[in-house]
DNA sequence: TACGGTGTATATAAACACTATACAATTTCC
DNA sequence: GGAAATTGTATAGTGTTTATATACACCGTA
């Protein structure tokens, strides 16, 4: 499982595990049950301590996206559509996102391209 | 101005407002140089203390959004486009808040239909 | 049942977010 | 020109969050 943690990037570590997890699953990488590594190895693979990555397995398992099963790993869970954020809880982050590209000088055309571009890539394994 | 903090969300509060002023920025609602209201003025209608609401002053300046001047207030600066961030630090927040639309399970044309419709709000008084 | 593998709990340290209060620079206005 | 009002800044303190080290508990299997 590819996971890199950015040192520039100001959000704590497990959070970016999450995030990039989340991408992982999201895309179709990580399927329902598949079991993911355990949290020493990714810990050891990222050079950080084991109970950062357990921290994000229970995030991930908060929001409904993995299993976790004491002294057995954890494996991501079927997914459930339409769970618990809000429509505004969807939309403030990808308006912050898209605030930063408009601030940049970005044409509204060529923003959208990239939109279509990750979304793209997000969708490939899936569906 | 007119900002508001979300007890629910989980960012800081200075980081919410530096949000929502970016925003205000780049829909023009704040034009180069307009002054933004005292620290003070803002940190009571928010309810929070002074020195939360400089601290995000002062990261809009550290971002070249504003010029904050000690003893007279501060301004929005000049837009200078294409400044500090590296494509991949804008894609990052736009890929994380496009897989929360994915993993919740919305159709690829209604995700572009949102983002269009963000995009619109933050273009509106803009070029 | 014992052992290797897995997640969990506890304790500690450092960094962060927020606050209260005092300070310093600028503007206003008499 | 100077006092008062207005503005941002600095410092110190408190509680929370993030990350770590270490020990504990649960699961599967030979």
């Amino acid at each position: 499982m590819y996971i890199v943690i950015d040192e520039n990037d100001r959000r704590p570590i497990y959070q970016q595990v999450v995030d990039e997890i989340k991408a992982l699953i999201a895309r179709g990488e990580l399927k329902e049950g598949t079991m993911l590594p355990p949290v020493r190895q990714v810990a050891a693979d990222l050079g950080v301590n084991l109970n950062t990555i357990a921290f994000a397995y229970r995030e991930l398992q908060r929001e409904g996206l993995i299993n976790v099963r004491h002294g057995a790993g954890a494996v991501v869970a079927p997914r459930v559509h339409a769970q618990g954020k809000t429509d505004d809880e969807l939309r403030k982050p990808l308006r912050a996102a898209l605030t930063q590209f408009v601030l940049a000088g970005l044409p509204r055309a060529e923003i959208m391209s990239i939109v279509g571009d990750e979304l793209r890539g997000l969708l490939k394994g899936n569906r």
